[in-house]
DNA sequence: GCCGTTTTCGGCCCGACTGTTTTCAGTCG
């Protein structure tokens, strides 16, 4: 499995976690919080079922999984419930851990919350409405306008799930589906199809004769604790708390359903349109002609071909040109994951990251990937353990002799470097000169005017060493917008100097976003497919990455890190000559 | 809570910045 999650670790970890809310809240050590919270990131990690490990008696051999977490695991996974948790529970409002999600909320601040009775974000909101929050100890009015701002869009923000955290979940339910001999085929749909960065829900379509069957058995899915029926579909409470529905369709109209379940509505009904002006109708259960007979249904791509359009690729069913194109033949060949030759942003523990040099380096090649750069901190942000002129001169060396060992496998040297507050950058030029690869980055000073912040990530990029603009509007999704910039001005200004703009690959990043992909590769401006992984594991990311770029129209040849590395090192090299001549 | 050990207790991610404070809580990568 390409992440490593299945449906069961997911529910595990997140039981962990909600462990760890509860025992925040309940002003318990901080050090058994983070060991609840590290064995739930390893457990969701895993590579194999944690029910196997569990029958092997081998959970303690999870890294962060002692004596302590392995009964409770264990006792969670026979049982389907766990004593301890249901006691926290008993004790601490079970909807408070929301609290902690708020920005500028920690344990200490939602500690005195529930100490008034303030124990959810209806009621967080009301109070702050009412301007009692600031009475509180440890609240001012600034703080209250913050919280207000943060809780402005009630229903949006927790309720929109990250792409990356419930992808996994929702493969990991779908091939449990499909080994279901009642199962003919099964996808999921909707936005999560479309690969958008956030997910309302995760939708499964399941295409079987036989509905009952399968119904029957969607209770024995892995954390699955119930299952309801609600209008069309089946709702499964699920352990890992992502609500999930699925579809039952009847294998001839397979085709049209997927089609209607993906959306997005814009797209849909183009399509509709398409077939009412031949006359037709256009239904979940087929494509009707004028005479009532069906010309597709069971098949996604002849509904397309009948409508005389090219199929469309799920990331570009948005409503914004792909229907013309497709029927002008004119769809862009979407860049993949194959397509990708190497890693360019990724950090090793001589910085932030967990694994080291030699570790990284080793997972890249497992994968087969071409080249690898490094590209740790620099040192301002100290909290990130950036590296020093000095150190990163040591790492340069490091990676030389990895490269006499490895090749034809490339490490390329490069750095996160940190755009200073006034857009100089965080290393003098002599020390930038050694890097094969600089990828530029804010880090600090978020709350800049948009005009001071455009000023200063510009000024960064006519820098003629600079080759890749990071994470450009530093947006977490779920937890804070992105600073205030002209991305118009950026993306103008990255062609002009020939800059390539990251995609960062992280789940609650997706940065940029991809209509601004779309501007930019229509400037001629290169993407950057990153994983910014700070371990081995978030190389997996990658195909979030792409899936962004693909949303945005980007092809093979819009990607620098689709190029061999003779391609990658040809492009800094013009680049530079280019700079020396100008 | 886990981990590793000079094997059973002490360490576990440092430090600047911001807002709310007069000593601290939360955030940043």
């Amino acid at each position: 499995m390409a992440e490593g999650g299945t449906a069961r670790n997911h529910a595990v970890a997140h039981v962990l976690e909600e462990i760890a809310d509860l025992l925040e809240l309940q002003d318990e050590q901080p050090f058994r919080v983070r060991a609840y919270r590290a064995a739930a990131e390893q457990v969701r990690g895993l590579a194999v079922d944690i029910a196997e490990l569990d029958a092997a008696g081998q959970l303690d051999a999870i890294p962060g999984v002692g004596k302590a977490l392995a009964a409770k695991i264990h006792e969670y996974l026979t049982t389907g419930q766990l004593g301890y948790l249901e006691r926290l529970r008993a004790q601490v409002p079970a909807e408070a851990v929301a609290l902690l999600r708020v920005p500028g909320i920690g344990p200490t601040r939602a500690r005195q919350l529930i100490k008034r009775g303030i124990t959810s974000l209806a009621a967080l909101r009301a109070a702050a409405e009412r301007g009692e929050l600031r009475g509180i100890p440890g609240f001012g009015a600034a703080l209250e306008q913050q919280v207000l701002a943060a809780l402005a869009t009630p229903e949006e923000r927790p309720a929109r799930l990250l792409l990356g955290a419930v992808l996994p979940l929702a493969e990991a339910l779908a091939a449990e589906l499909a080994q279901h001999r009642a199962v003919r085929a099964v996808s999921p749909v909707g936005s999560l199809r479309r690969w958008r960065a956030t997910v309302g829900d995760v939708t499964l379509l399941v295409a079987t004769a036989e509905p009952d069957a399968v119904i029957a058995a969607l209770p024995n899915l892995p954390g699955v604790e119930r299952v309801r029926a609600e209008d069309a579909w089946q709702v499964l409470e699920h352990a890992a708390g992502v609500p999930v529905r699925v579809v039952l369709v009847e294998p001839d109209a397979w085709g049209t359903a997927l089609l209607f379940w993906t959306g997005a509505r814009a797209h849909v009904e183009q399509l509709a349109a398409r077939a009412v002006a031949r006359g037709w109708r256009l239904t979940p259960a087929g494509l009707v002609d004028e005479r009532g007979r069906r010309r597709a249904g069971a098949d996604e791509a002849a509904v397309y071909a009948a409508l005389g359009l090219d199929w469309v690729p799920p990331e570009l069913r948005e409503g914004a040109g792909e229907v013309e194109a497709a029927a002008a033949h004119a769809l862009p060949t979407l860049v993949t994951v194959a397509d990708i030759r190497g890693e360019l942003h990724a950090h090793t523990d001589w910085s932030d990251g967990a694994d080291t040099l030699e570790q990284m380096v080793e997972a890249a090649r497992a994968r087969g990937d071409a080249y690898l750069v490094i590209t740790d901190h620099s040192p301002t942000p100290a909290v990130a353990g950036g590296l020093s002129a000095e150190r990163l001169r040591e790492q340069h060396r490091a990676i030389a002799a990895l490269n006499a060992k490895l090749a034809p496998f490339r490490v390329l040297h490069g750095a996160e470097v940190s755009i200073l507050p006034d857009g100089r950058l965080d290393y003098p030029d002599d020390v930038l000169a050694m890097l094969d690869v600089v990828i530029v980055s804010v880090h600090n000073q978020f709350r800049q005017s948009r005009e001071a912040m455009t000023e200063r990530i510009c000024r960064a990029l006519a820098h003629p060493m600079v080759d890749v603009l990071g994470h450009a509007t530093g947006r977490l999704l779920g937890r804070r917008d992105g600073y205030a910039v002209d991305l118009e001005a950026v993306i103008a200004t990255a062609a002009a100097h020939g800059v390539a703009i990251e995609v960062n690959g992280q789940p609650d990043r997706l940065d940029i976003e991809d209509v601004w992909v779309r501007r930019a590769i229509a400037q001629g401006v290169l993407v950057a497919c990153t994983t910014d992984a700070h371990s081995r594991r978030n190389f997996d990311y990658r195909r979030y990455a792409v899936g962004q770029a693909r949303r945005g129209w980007a092809e093979a040849r819009h990607v620098l890190n689709a190029r061999d590395l003779d391609g990658l090192l040809a492009w800094r090299a013009a680049r530079r000559a280019a700079h020396q001549q100008g």
